[in-house]
RNA sequence: GGCUGGAUGGCAGAGUGGUCAUGCAGCGGACUGCAACUCCGUGUACGCCGGUUCGAUUCCGACUCCAGCCUCCA
């Protein structure tokens, strides 16, 4: 029985879906004004693991993960860069699908964006005017009315009063209440916009998800998800818009990412201490940093360093070479089932990958053992850990590329270590064992590590 | 200040009312020409103080410390 972790509830409750055997689930992507970083790389990878693994299980599951392409930022980034929004979201949209690619994270079935929603924002925005949930302010801005909806609040523990009164000054004058937000934003001169019934403008910032997910997947979605920064205030108020214009519940779960940390210090913008994917991945190979987003629960801050780093490659390792040799079996079948039993146990308890990869772990101690017993089980027990890895999306590389890695610029190509290999293998058929070793030696200090076995000499990387 | 979480062995990180997490690192042994890989063995870990209990790291209460949100940020 799957269980989720609601934020809602601040407990675990056992899954029901709206209808039975499908999951309509909505997670709030990027702001694409930049290139995207590790905590985006975390929802990404968090949310993609589930998805894997629901459908495995046999989940109809609709995944919709939107694009936000126009908003201040975007506007500001692309007049400093002197290029239109499009230009600029369409790049950052087609570098935010590379780095996914990299980090094998499966496309979400839509990618709604924003601008490619006007009709049903406005609507929605009309519906919200409609039932006196919203109004048009002086300047042309359209706000929502707070304090008329009366679960305000209710996803991150929040008091009405208490905000109200802890609200920063307002210099403005065109809210009802500090606590209003903007769904429409009028037009200045010179700014990219659209036409609406109330001028040319634009959407604000919650608005687009409220719209987009009653498109994409209706009034009430099974799962809602996203960073650990969204419950306040923007999921808050997707509630609110949602619910007063749908007269029914917006969403059943809420699921959020944990943060980030760099080097034991909160990752923000402000403190320009953020690591793009693309930059991770010039030093680390892709799957190592997915496994390290694995290796903890996806609730739970996570802090990245190169330390970490280091350490999710040495785990990998195991795995790979564990696997380094054999052929696995075309499929598990004639395994115990005790693994996947227990590796489901772990998934269905609210994604608990860290126990998941425990399990795959005891099957690689059986997977050793088997090796050097030569066992028949071998390719069968293979395909298990293949199987399973696979379903969170690790383990599908080919041992001998992930161990050895790509040749980079200034290391021992792969080709020259083979070289180095077969004179090693000459010196030790003369028993020169001196000269074997000095040869080892000097592939060590260029990070070649050798084993030797009955069956010859393979090498990885350190 | 308000609202949420968290504190586990050298490090990372699960979990449980009484018996093994797991990985990395360390130590001893096996294997090996020597190594590496692997296997076997090995660590009196559960922030602090009370309470409940036959028994609490696990439940309850207080305390201390840490983090996230409340401002653009996943």
């Amino acid at each position: 029985m799957l269980q989720i972790y609601n934020t809602l509830t601040r407990s675990k409750q056992p899954f029901k879906p709206l209808h039975a055997g499908k999951i309509g689930m909505y997670v709030c992507g990027v702001t694409v004004y930049d290139y995207c970083h590790i905590g985006h790389a975390r929802v990404m990878v968090s949310f993609d693991v589930m998805t894997r693994y629901l459908r495995w299980r046999g989940w109809d599951v609709n995944y919709v993960r939107n694009i936000t392409d126009v908003d201040d930022k975007i506007i500001r980034r692309a007049a400093e860069n002197g290029e239109s929004v499009e230009q600029l979201t369409d790049r950052m949209v087609a570098a935010m699908h590379e780095d996914e690619t990299a980090l094998f994270v499966l496309r979400p079935d839509h990618e709604p964006r924003v601008t490619g929603h006007m009709d049903n924002i406005i609507r929605f925005i009309t519906d919200l005017i409609d039932k006196e949930y919203a109004y048009l302010a002086s300047n042309g801005d359209i706000y929502y009315r707070v304090e008329k909806f009366s679960g305000y609040g209710k996803l991150s523990g929040q008091q009405v009063d208490e905000l109200r009164s802890g609200a920063r000054v307002e210099v403005d004058e065109l809210k009802e209440s500090p606590l209003d937000f903007v769904l429409w934003k009028a037009a200045k001169p010179g700014e990219v916009s659209w036409p609406s019934p109330w001028g040319a403008g634009r959407p604000g910032w919650h608005i687009e998800c409220s719209a987009m997910s009653r498109c994409c997947i209706g009034k009430t979605l099974d799962i809602h998800g996203g960073g650990p920064d969204l419950p306040f205030p923007h999921h808050e108020n997707e509630i609110a818009q949602s619910e007063a214009a749908n007269s029914c519940t917006y969403a059943n779960y809420w699921m959020h990412a944990g943060p980030v940390r760099v080097n034991q210090e909160k990752m923000s913008k402000s403190l320009n201490n953020f690591f793009t994917i693309r930059d991770v991945l010039k030093v680390h190979d892709p799957e190592v940093v997915r496994y390290f987003l694995t290796s903890a629960h996806y609730r739970s801050y996570i802090d990245y360093s190169e330390s970490s780093l280091t350490e999710a490659r040495s785990a990998l390792e195991r795995f790979y070479q564990a696997l380094q040799g054999v052929t696995p079996a075309a499929t598990a079948d004639g395994v115990s089932d005790r693994y996947e039993t227990r590796f489901c146990e772990a998934m269905d308890d609210d994604f608990n990958t860290p126990k998941a990869l425990a399990v795959l772990f005891e099957l690689v101690n059986e997977l050793n053992i088997a090796k050097r017993q030569a066992s028949p089980d071998l390719p069968v027990l293979a395909a298990e850990l293949k199987r399973l890895a696979g379903v969170m999306g690790l383990l599908q590389q080919d041992p001998d590329q992930f161990l050895k890695g790509p040749d980079r610029e200034g290391e021992l190509s792969g080709e020259a270590v083979d070289v180095w290999i077969a004179k090693r293998a000459q010196a030790k058929a003369d028993k020169d064992y001196a000269e074997a070793d000095r040869i080892r030696q000097w592939l060590l200090d260029q990070g070649v590590v050798l084993k030797d076995s009955r069956e010859g000499t393979t090498w990885y990387r350190q």
